[in-house]
DNA sequence: GTTAGCACTCCGAGTTTGTGAGTGCTAACT
DNA sequence: AGTTAGCACTCACAAACTCGGAGTGCTAAC
């Protein structure tokens, strides 16, 4: 469609802007190119690839401006190969020490380290919950009116649950967890429910009012278990952004952020490991049609996908940071998988 | 020190600015007072109360703003009784339902609450962990090569610790649980020394080799438990203060927040359940010299404090938020001291 | 002690002006 | 046919200017 020089051009012209984040002039161009071309022929090249949708004019006898069209022929055909300079590359292998703490907290430390290496806005997912086939539980005491309910799933993740439940001595409570335990070991926590858990009754006959009371309680409480953790971090990053000088725009993101049902849609349609980027109105939520997205999935044990995003102007430096976000997405994939552990 | 006409002037102006934001001129205040006072005497007063430091003029010919001291002046001496309307009231007295919930979560709803009904942003801390006596423990297999601990408190904080720990079952964390449980109960959580968790050793023979290797593990991680949980949020509401439309001044905020340390200079000197209150430079941190925090302590089971602080404009409504505040506060000792639960 | 009156100050909003970067178009050149 | 020099034109942005209004301080009279 377009010819090699428009491509040259329209690169440069990107590039430049990515750089000043000011209206690129067809001089600017023609010094900069090495066609050795004039600023007239420059100029009408930008014509042409106005007409062709990729760049505008914010007004008459301003340098151009690349569209989101302009944006998304860029990151699809005229990236550079992508590389990521050591420093980033041993940072984020240091990801790999971390066998002794928990999945969650090499997650966090993955979202910290890509808001640093960005400074970007980062949000990840842990994968689901409620799917995961239960691996150990306790009840734990707390005080007189509450127990604590520990969940441990296959994938290691850990979920405290707080029980209102009077009236008990832990000796009870260690004898109902082993019950407990014995009978869901192995179901996935979303078929964890009543029946199965009434089934303890006839193990445990000589606590029976104690069961009767802990049942609906239980049932409620595994009802209302998140499915998916999220991680934000840098958020005040988006300040930086220059079409969010409006205080009010603002407002609107973190209050977006705080309502964490909206990293379902963040996340929607990313079902494999590749770099997904949005790019301005591609963005479902209409807060971000002024930023760009860049998505990807990281694989959990083989079978389930956790995500991170990576939130920022359209005019981020693409390169550095698809290659960056890339390179975690291949070490917590390397780490999960269990290489080096 | 000043006259009642005075202190009604410096109300009226310091009112003024508060609902405005902008400099109160003499016409206004002569027009506003019920004192039937010319503009001319308003200016003459205006006059005195500068040159004693209560208020100053932004530039020649401009109407006049209060000063620090000004305000120090209002809320000590000017403000009308603090009273909370209805709604406000309900709303903060529904927390005591909560006796279902953590303790931890009460907070976290008081905190929602408050940067609700405030608009601004609220921070609150958690009685220290480190200083109350262990009440619960339990050891519980994650994985192969991970055991997560649990530390149940007097006052029922629940941690959870995640330890590198391999080759045993959950039979013998449980007997490990029990004798460690059994050794510990009762002494504070700082004071658990591996000399006492060595005591286990004699007590678990058999299992020496597992808890050589626990030792030092449990150490480490005993030692880097945190002191204090704190909360926040509203964190955005800093946007809407008008001396912040400079967003490098907001990214410091937001730095601030961050990094938790801060919050210990937030919190410091407070150290009884009154209402503090800090005007612009009177704080400590100087990001703040453009706010007023107004802190204050509820009370943890007769024998801690919980903080909470309120962070906004120079210009809030201090009598509304007080009130707020000061009945928050007594709502959560309430909870805590166990009347309602 | 209070107030009317007045000269004075100064901000801020609106207007004017000038400049520079950039454009599109045309005509000449290769 | 593609390229380029040249030129008239456009427009945003910044600096300079103007002007009205809100507010002041001071003085003199009440």
């Amino acid at each position: 469609m377009l010819n090699t020089r428009q491509l040259q051009i329209l690169k440069l012209i990107i590039d430049d802007f990515i750089d000043s984040g000011l209206p690129v002039g067809s001089r600017t161009i023609s010094k900069k190119s090495s066609l050795g071309i004039s600023s007239a022929t420059v100029r009408n090249e930008m014509a042409d690839l106005e007409e062709l949708g990729y760049l505008y004019q914010p007004h008459t006898s301003a340098g151009r401006i690349p569209s989101d069209l302009g944006y998304r022929l860029y990151v699809e055909n005229l990236l550079d190969d992508r590389l990521i300079n050591s420093e980033s590359r041993i940072l984020i292998r240091s990801l790999l020490v971390s066998g002794k703490i928990s999945a969650g907290e090499v997650i966090e430390k993955a979202v910290h380290l890509l808001t640093q290496l960005t400074g970007l806005t980062v949000v990840s997912s842990f994968p689901g919950f409620r799917k995961r086939t239960l691996n150990n539980l306790k009840l734990i005491k707390i005080s007189d009116a509450k127990v604590l309910l520990i969940l441990v799933s296959d994938n290691e993740i850990v979920k405290n649950i707080t029980l209102p439940f009077s009236g008990t001595s832990q000796d009870i409570l260690d004898l109902i967890s082993n019950s407990l335990l014995s009978t869901l070991k192995g179901s996935t926590i979303e078929d964890i429910d009543v029946k199965k858990i009434s089934r303890l009754k006839y193990d445990l006959r000589q606590f029976e009012s104690v069961i009767d009371y802990l049942v609906p309680i239980l049932r409620d409480s595994l009802k209302n278990i998140e499915e998916i953790e999220y991680h934000v971090e840098g958020v005040e990053n988006i300040l930086s952004i220059p079409e969010f000088s409006d205080s009010e725009k603002v407002r609107k993101i973190y209050k977006l952020f705080e309502d964490k049902t909206i990293f379902k849609v963040l996340f929607n349609n990313i079902e494999d490991e590749g770099i997904y980027i949005k790019i301005g109105d591609e963005n479902e939520l209409l807060e971000l049609n002024e930023c760009s997205v860049i998505t990807t999935a990281y694989r959990y044990k083989n079978n389930e996908l956790g995500k991170i995003a990576v939130i920022g102007s359209k005019r981020m430096d693409y390169r550095g940071i698809i290659s960056v976000v890339e390179y975690t997405k291949n070490t917590l994939t390397d780490i999960f998988s269990g290489i080096y552990l």
